[in-house]
DNA sequence: CTTACGAAAGACAGACTGTCTCACGAAAAA
DNA sequence: TTTTTCGTGAGACAGTCTGTCTTTCGTAAG
C-alpha cells in the first residue's frame, strides 16, 4: 500500500486550537490551585478534549507540563528580560532586569512554584527543561557580571565568577519568592530589596575606595 | 463494659521501635532517590511493617512525611543553629550560623528538597509544618538583625526590618541550594559566598562612613 | 468516491491511597 | 492462670490516577 501525499490544512488549524486549549486549561488550573494535585482528567474536561488526546499531543503527563512551562517562558519572556532591558549602563541594566523579573515572577508565582516543585520531584522531561532554563539564566547572569566588570562597576576584590554566583541567586525565582510569599512583600518592594542587595553586594559605591 | 486500666510498658518499646524504623525507611528512601516517587508500600517493605501500620501510627501519607521532617529538624538541629552559635559578637554569630547552616543543608540536601517540593504541591499537614518552620527561621533572623543593630554593625540606612528580610533570604535552603546544586559549589564555598553577601549587604565596613 | 488522519470514547492493566475488617499474639490486669 | 486489651500483620476493597491500546467517527484532501 502506497501512501499518497496528504497535507491537512484546515484540520491542522483545529489541531493547533486543541493543543492551545489543553495548554490553557492546564495553565489555568495551576494558576487557580497551584498546591492541589492536578489530574489529566481535569485538564481534559476543562479543555473539552478526550484524555487520550492529551497523550497523542504531549506524549506524557511530564510532556504536557513541559509544554506548559515552555509556553510560559515564551509568553512571559523570562529569558528575554535580561537582554530586553539592554541599557547602555550596566548598572541600569541590572536594576531594570531585576525589577522586570520581579513583576513577571509575581504575575506567574503559583504556576512557577508548582512547575519547579513537580520538576524537583520527578526527574523527567520537565525537570530537564527547568534545568536547561536555569543554565540559560546562569549564562545571562555571567554576561551581566562581565558587563559590570567591563564598566568598572564591580566592588574591589570581586571576580566576575563571584558576581555571577551572586546575581544568579538574586535573580532567581526562589529568592524572589522568599521575599514575596515568605516575607509578604509586594512585587515592587521585593524589587527594591533585590536591587539593594545586588548593589551593596556587587557595585562599588560613590566615594568608596576601589 | 467497663474498661480497666491498661498501660503497656514493654509493648510501648517495640511500638517506638516500629515508628523509628518507619521514619528511618522513609528518610533513607528520600535520601537515596529524592526525585523519585515514593509509595507507602515501599516504605512499609523497607521497614518490614504492614502498610496499614503506617496509617495507624502516622494517620496519612502527609503525616508520615511531616514526622520525617520534624525528626530531621530535631536531629539536624536546624532551628538551633542560630541560637547554638551564640557568639557575643553578632558578626561572628552571623558568620558562624551561615557556615553551620550550609553544612547541615549540604548533608540533607536531597531530603530537604523533596520535602519542600512535596509541601509546595499539596497543602496538607506537611505544608503547615514547613511553613511554621519558616516562620521560626524568620523570627531567628529578626533576632539576629536586632543584635547586629544593637552592636552598631549595620550599614548606614539599613533598618532592622530590611536586615531581617535579607538575612531571611541568605540563610534559606533555597539560596544555599542555588549555589550548591545550581552553581556546583562545595558547602564551604557556598558558606563563603553567603557570608560575603551578608557582610557586604548588611555590615558596615571598616573605615566606611556610617 | 476513496483515503488518510485527527480525535472521541472507552476498555484495560497497573500503581497508588485511604479505609476497613479479621485474626493473632503478647503483655497487663484480675 | 485466666481474661482483657491493644499493637500489628494480612489483606480485601473502593476510588483515583497514569499510560496504552483499540475501535469508531467525521471531515478534509486527493
Amino acid at each position: 500500500m502506497n501512501t499518497r501525499k496528504y497535507e491537512q490544512r484546515l484540520r491542522a488549524d483545529t489541531a493547533a486550537e486543541n493543543r492551545r486549549r489543553i495548554l490553557q486549561a492546564a495553565y489555568d488550573r495551576l494558576r487557580e490551585a497551584p498546591s492541589e494535585p492536578l489530574s489529566l482528567d481535569k485538564v481534559a474536561n476543562k479543555a473539552r478534549v478526550a484524555r487520550s488526546t492529551i497523550y497523542v499531543i504531549f506524549e506524557s503527563r511530564a510532556g504536557l507540563f513541559d509544554a506548559v512551562f515552555r509556553d510560559l517562558l515564551d509568553r512571559a519572556g523570562f529569558d528575554r528580560i535580561v537582554t530586553a532591558v539592554a541599557h547602555h549602563d550596566a548598572g541600569e541594566h541590572l536594576r531594570g532586569s531585576l525589577r522586570a523579573g520581579a513583576h513577571v515572577y509575581a504575575a506567574e508565582r503559583g504556576v512557577v512554584r508548582a512547575i519547579y516543585s513537580m520538576a524537583a520531584l520527578h526527574a523527567d522531561a520537565l525537570a530537564d527543561t527547568v534545568r536547561h532554563d536555569e543554565v540559560g539564566r546562569a549564562e545571562g547572569m555571567r554576561h551581566l557580571a562581565q558587563r559590570l566588570a567591563d564598566q568598572n562597576l564591580l566592588r574591589a576584590g570581586i571576580t566576575v565568577q563571584e558576581a555571577t554566583d551572586i546575581l544568579y541567586v538574586i535573580s532567581s525565582f526562589d529568592t524572589f519568592d522568599l521575599l514575596f510569599t515568605g516575607r509578604g512583600l509586594a512585587a515592587d518592594a521585593v524589587a527594591d530589596r533585590l536591587i539593594a542587595m545586588a548593589e551593596r553586594a556587587l557595585v562599588h559605591q560613590v566615594g568608596q575606595p576601589r
